[in-house]
DNA sequence: TATTGTTATACTCTATAACTATA
DNA sequence: TATAGTTATAGAGTATAACAATA
């Protein structure tokens, strides 16, 4: 009922807690070797997996669409994003990445070692244990 | 040498990268439930284990000195933390949590139901070797 | 001279509310 | 009338540079 009271889940808990802040600390430091913002990449990201209308990403942000608007604003003066009509709604604009803004994203994601060096460490079996771990975690 | 190309370590990285998500959610819905920012609460978090120099709440944060003068500030204005000068060195200030900030600390470490709720699902030793997992990982 | 904390400035992200153009 | 996107506004975090007080 209360295995935060434990010793154990304390750890874990606070080990949880170092990965998180390196994850952030890595990735806003990818991001800035490209002089963009955390939140530009996490956008720049989404866009090359798929382009997106401005609701959906504020969506996936969990932000307000107003937001949207400058990070797409500046990502768009960058000339890594552009904005799209959609033709079967024409009050939707769709985000999209430019040909530049799909090779920055690779490069963006190959410079994130966070995940790929300190998981070096780890055997096959013990990454697949890993994520099964992580995954009951995440329900 | 590239572990990040072979799948099971992509989906390591995709789950830490959703744990990253939810950790950092349900921080910011904790500390706006105590009507703080996610700074606010982080600083308020450092300074009840310890009082600390303005100095060296900068690095705890890995931000630059003049950003703390502001945390600190919106804290002391809300009552939860006081700058005390440092007996030794009168350049230094040393920010203490108040009466009411040591309780709102406390609150805010109780009301993070992350890790507690999630990690019930993990059997104890589940949880010791998600613990040695992540120790390795982190180095 | 060097260090601590602050101020001043500028930029980005954030939420709220009001607006426009479509639907 | 409802929805998509924007604008306007205000608050907070961030970095940079310059400054006062102290070491």
């Amino acid at each position: 009922m209360t295995p935060h009271t434990d010793p154990l889940t304390t750890e874990v808990v606070e080990l949880i807690g170092s990965v998180v802040a390196r994850y952030h600390e890595e990735y806003e430091q990818a991001a800035a070797s490209h002089q963009l913002t955390g939140a530009q990449a996490r956008v720049l990201g989404l866009l090359a997996l798929q382009p997106t209308p401005m609701r959906r990403i504020a969506i996936q942000l969990k932000c307000e669409p107003s937001n949207v608007t400058g990070i797409i604003d500046r990502l768009e003066a960058r000339g890594l994003v552009e904005r799209r009509p959609d033709p079967s709604d024409r009050r939707v604009k769709v985000a999209a990445p430019t040909e530049e803004g799909v090779r920055t994203a690779g490069l963006l994601r190959e410079s994130l070692d966070f995940a790929r060096e300190p998981l070096a460490g780890l055997s096959v079996a013990e990454r697949a244990v890993l994520r099964d771990l992580l995954q009951r975690m995440l329900g």
